[in-house]
DNA sequence: TCTTGAATACTTGTATACAAGTTGGTTAAG
DNA sequence: CTTAACCAACTTGTATACAAGTATTCAAGA
């Protein structure tokens, strides 16, 4: 996802092992779950990187509005006290994570507040779909929210007024005001991300 | 989820590969698989089989119309001539297959016609989701539609119509239309599979 | 009787070995 | 010069070996 690898490279269980010192046993369940998370394709002789194109940032992004929508239609016209309580806390600890320029833990906050409101859903099936693309979005937003810290700092806090703005539309517990919140943060940050990692690849 | 594993029974790669006669590697390959599935949970020790509930296949079809709802959305609008001929020719076989009691076939039948649609939408994406379900959608369909033939065959009928209907609503290229016959659709078939895999499980 | 502890028989994770098959290059023949 | 065939160096999939850790059982002592 950082562009390190270019796409088309062709990887071998042997070649990673013996670049990372460890047996293929590891490396081949590591290659398993890149494939799952379609960072890679395997094939009969090698397993060849698949490169992200702007299209593939965007179809990251539609699954992520699709659960999100989905798990918000579905909160929304209930109370959820205890959910806004540890949203609230998650956007405490990105200001903190801002204040103090650890970027890891800014992207860790963001992706555990959208985590947090799925989690709610209490949707097993879901939860399985969320799970099978959390690790890529996290690498999204780790690699985006460091060049943001690192380019343009002040970018931070917009970011920062969406999520709350998220809390402030589920407390008024309208559906349509909620969809559009989150339609329009995730409109945004698909933007940023697609822009940032495509400067790197 | 054919019910002859129950709920809790606790799975070791050391039994497993002794009772299939074969060495932990491929064993351990496949309880990755089921896990990505839901179907069994891995654990320190012992891998644990999880029971298939009313509502977990309640959410395995939210995810089934939820998948299916975003790829109509996209393709409703469009004219779909070839995709249209091959769900014709899908619908084709599994009269076949009901004329020759082939279950087997009927159920693959019935699981291609909705995986051409959603391939049609052309999203890696979604794709990769429906993967991530396929398989456990088969199972289902295999065991739900092996019953079906065998205790009212002409319960088969109506299925068939289903999915005629929903190729006249795709011609139409009325959304709304399209939208509301799959989803009548879905609704039959997860009371039909709730009904039998309850029974055996 | 209950608790504690040690031994044993499991478990998984990783390393290594081997078999079967694919690819690519080099050599020999036409 | 081209083509075909063989060989060598790779590949993956599976089997096996080993190390480290965990659960359970049984016995001994309080």
């Amino acid at each position: 996802m950082s562009g390190e690898l270019k796409k088309g490279t062709i990887l071998s269980e042997n070649q990673l092992s013996a670049e990372f010192g460890m047996s293929r046993s590891p490396i081949r369940e590591a290659l398993r779950v890149l494939s799952n998370e379609g960072l890679i394709e395997l094939q009969r002789m090698g397993a060849v990187v698949i490169g992200l194109t702007t299209r593939d940032l965007n179809e990251l992004y539609d699954v992520r509005l699709l659960l999100e929508h989905f798990v918000l239609e579905r909160l929304s016209e209930v109370n959820h006290d205890s959910l806004i309580k540890k949203l609230e806390q998650s956007i405490d600890q990105m200001n903190m994570a801002a204040k103090y320029d650890e970027y890891v833990e800014f992207a860790y906050q963001d992706l555990r507040f959208h985590e947090l409101v799925i989690i709610e859903a209490d949707h097993k099936r879901i939860l399985k779909l969320w799970e099978s693309i959390r690790e890529i979005i996290l690498a999204a937003l780790l690699i985006t929210t460091e060049k943001r810290f690192r380019d343009d700092k002040a970018a931070v806090l917009p970011l920062i007024e969406q999520h709350h703005e998220m809390i402030k539309a589920l407390k008024s517990q309208n559906t349509e005001r909620i969809q559009d919140e989150v339609k329009r943060h995730f409109e945004d940050t698909r933007n940023t991300i697609t822009a940032s990692l495509l400067n790197e690849a």
